[in-house]
DNA sequence: TAAATAGTTTCCCATTTAGCGAACTATTGA
DNA sequence: TCAATAGTTCGCTAAATGGGAAACTATTTA
């Protein structure tokens, strides 16, 4: 447990990893949007702002919905609480060296501070 | 401001699609270790797990130090501090959504919730 | 000094990415 | 009905990625 899949996590961070992307991001939080509308701040051409948003889709951060001839995406309302476990996972793994180190540091004949063994 | 820039968080959030180097993380999260044992993890050859530490280097992650022919990476103890910020941020912009919704849906003729403007 | 070890650099390969123009398919609106 | 609008699909390009073998440069260590 605690990693539930990579291949996941790989397609969040990756969408998360372009500029124009997180741009898209920002805007759905603030509601939902068009294609048209999502392409502009880039001054992307639709075939592009399509396959970023298909990114961000398959990443788990929107989703969209076709009214008519207008698809209208929104934000997955839980989609950044995956990166915020992630981290979570990490900052506890990162306090335990801390608090190693500091135990370290505190009585001088403990054990090492971890890591550099073998 | 907010927004630092683009390009750095690109490359942190590039870094870290990848389970190799996520795997990296981790395993620096317990403390240094050389090029070697960090690529034994996931079974890779020296220089694809060099590619992956420079990626991992140049996203803010990991620094490294070279003394005698071992190269020792490490944690940047603040590279995570980054995605935490960006990540509050977001959520910020979210929980402002769903105020608005929740006074939306509280008082039936207020303005619409936002975004579908234009 | 000779052999083993740890990185490093240089190519090479297949795949993916980001971007777009063109052409096509609905829907709307006039 | 006809024109504009919003997406969508289909190539196509240039660049970046992820992987590694080969060959080379230090350092250790025997």
């Amino acid at each position: 447990m605690a990693a539930a899949q990579a291949g996941s996590l790989d397609r969040l961070f990756h969408a998360l990893s372009d500029a124009n992307r997180r741009g898209m991001v920002d805007r759905l939080a603030r509601g939902p949007a068009s294609v048209k509308e999502l392409a502009e701040p880039g001054s992307l051409a639709l075939p592009s702002a399509m396959k970023h948003l298909r990114v961000l889709e398959e990443g788990g951060l929107v989703r969209s919905q076709k009214s008519g001839r207008v698809r209208t995406y929104s934000i997955e309302p839980h989609a950044l609480g995956r990166v915020e476990a992630w981290l979570a996972e990490r900052k506890r793994g990162l306090n335990l060296q801390f608090d190693r180190l500091e135990a370290y540091l505190a009585d001088g004949d403990a054990a090492e501070p971890t890591g550099t063994e073998a």
